[in-house]
DNA sequence: TAGCTTATTATGTCTGCACATAATAAAAAC
DNA sequence: GTTTTTATTATGTGCAGACATAATAAGCTA
């Protein structure tokens, strides 16, 4: 049995949790733990790197690789499509379009995009249903000069869909939060008013641009969860 | 200029989004973008290894590598310890222990953590300050039975730090949602009762098993973001 | 002593080659 | 025609050597 890059990174972790190398403390250099393991560098490089990525080590050239002294943790999530996320469930997705017009965007989404404050968008109002309940409330707004021609009619495509389909493999940030239901909200997702949504909302930039900023209110009882 | 392999995924990633390679698309093998690129294979595999990692690609041996066809977004969350948290946001961080008892946890968070109904555990709450005003609500349970002897005291030192500093490097995972405040968080927090609160669940599992399951309540205007 | 220049060194990356592994396609056996 | 066996092939991983890069330490100068 030969010692592959897993090994190493599993003994590595080991020894980080006996204290073997205890926090923040220096770790022996690649060339030394080749010589150790009977392995090539280029092995150890490899699991140290998967370590220093997933914030277990830190590494700085010519200085050599330490046990992270206040170690960050770094998770995972997965972002799917809703109606994936719905049908993950083993339930039935649909949606309804309440709202689409074209209009200029508040300031702060506005500035957010990098977009000037005259800037016209495409507003759209989307509640999604789960086995016919409400399930996610979504606020987007399109920025027109970007998207590809013609657009679909929303009412029967789920933007959602349509910009992962057509515009694709844009970067982006997302943050989550609480908040407290709106009247707007509370109507059309039949919660209370002021009840306590989960509140996904998500900015996307293509190569010419910011193409779209949306909100997704929940209904109550939503979770999302870092891969194991 | 030579081609390394962050211009190689660039290029990758690229062809991705002008649709080139069409969402669940083949792409060439290896050795033929080696071939195109003018590098060695191991060079093409670093960066299409890099772009299967992040969901953009899906590689399978022998049958090659294609677009992933419905990309589920993969989104990393950086979660540092809670001082680091508040200091990050320029302000002082403080914390008061308002209850250490040892008892039985509620079943749902025992049999969460893979223990018996009987289980002993600690049972601490903490609030967490930041230049004074209520930041996090903590509510902890810790396994004894794991625990490295002796356990120090939770008034001086926070709970989160300690653990990190002294368990280290165990598994986990996390879960984000939101809740409306209790007539108890609302007290400790000082908001008003319902106020949606962002909460944040994590269990943590160590070599010998459970270590800790703490439920943390944020106050409003709380956000979790990806690293862009 | 302070400031600048010059080794030195650990990590970062690339190359070219080799073999392992898994999944598919083709061939052979029934 | 169906099942089993045997290539074939793309990715996964390994090795040894090389050079690049960045940060530190040592040495030198003013």
């Amino acid at each position: 049995m030969r010692t592959g890059w897993e090994d190493i990174r599993t003994e590595v972790l080991r020894r980080i949790r006996v204290r073997d190398w205890p926090l923040g403390a220096m770790i022996p250099t690649e060339q030394d733990l080749a010589a150790e393991f009977g392995c090539a560098r280029a092995t150890v490089n490899r699991a140290l790197r998967e370590l220093a990525q997933s914030g277990v080590l830190e590494r700085r050239r010519k200085a050599g690789t330490r046990v992270a002294a206040l170690p960050v943790r770094r998770a995972t999530l997965e972002i799917p499509v809703i109606r994936q996320e719905v049908e993950a469930l083993g339930q039935t997705h649909s949606f309804r379009v309440l709202d689409q017009t074209i209009g200029v965007p508040p300031v702060p989404i506005a500035s957010r995009l990098g977009l000037g404050p005259g800037a016209r968008m495409i507003y759209l109002e989307t509640l999604h249903l789960a086995n016919g309940q409400p399930f996610v409330f979504e606020m987007r707004w399109l920025n027109t000069a970007v998207l590809p021609q013609p657009a679909p009619d929303f009412a029967t495509i789920s933007a959602n869909e349509w910009l992962v389909a057509h515009v694709s493999y844009a970067t982006g940030d997302i943050a989550f939060s609480a908040a407290a239901a709106t009247p707007r909200e509370a109507a059309v997702m039949g919660v209370a008013l002021g009840a306590a949504l989960f509140v996904t909302e998500r900015c996307t930039w293509g190569p010419q641009g910011a193409i779209t900023f949306v909100r997704l209110a929940h209904a109550p009882g939503y979770r999302v969860q870092t891969v194991v």
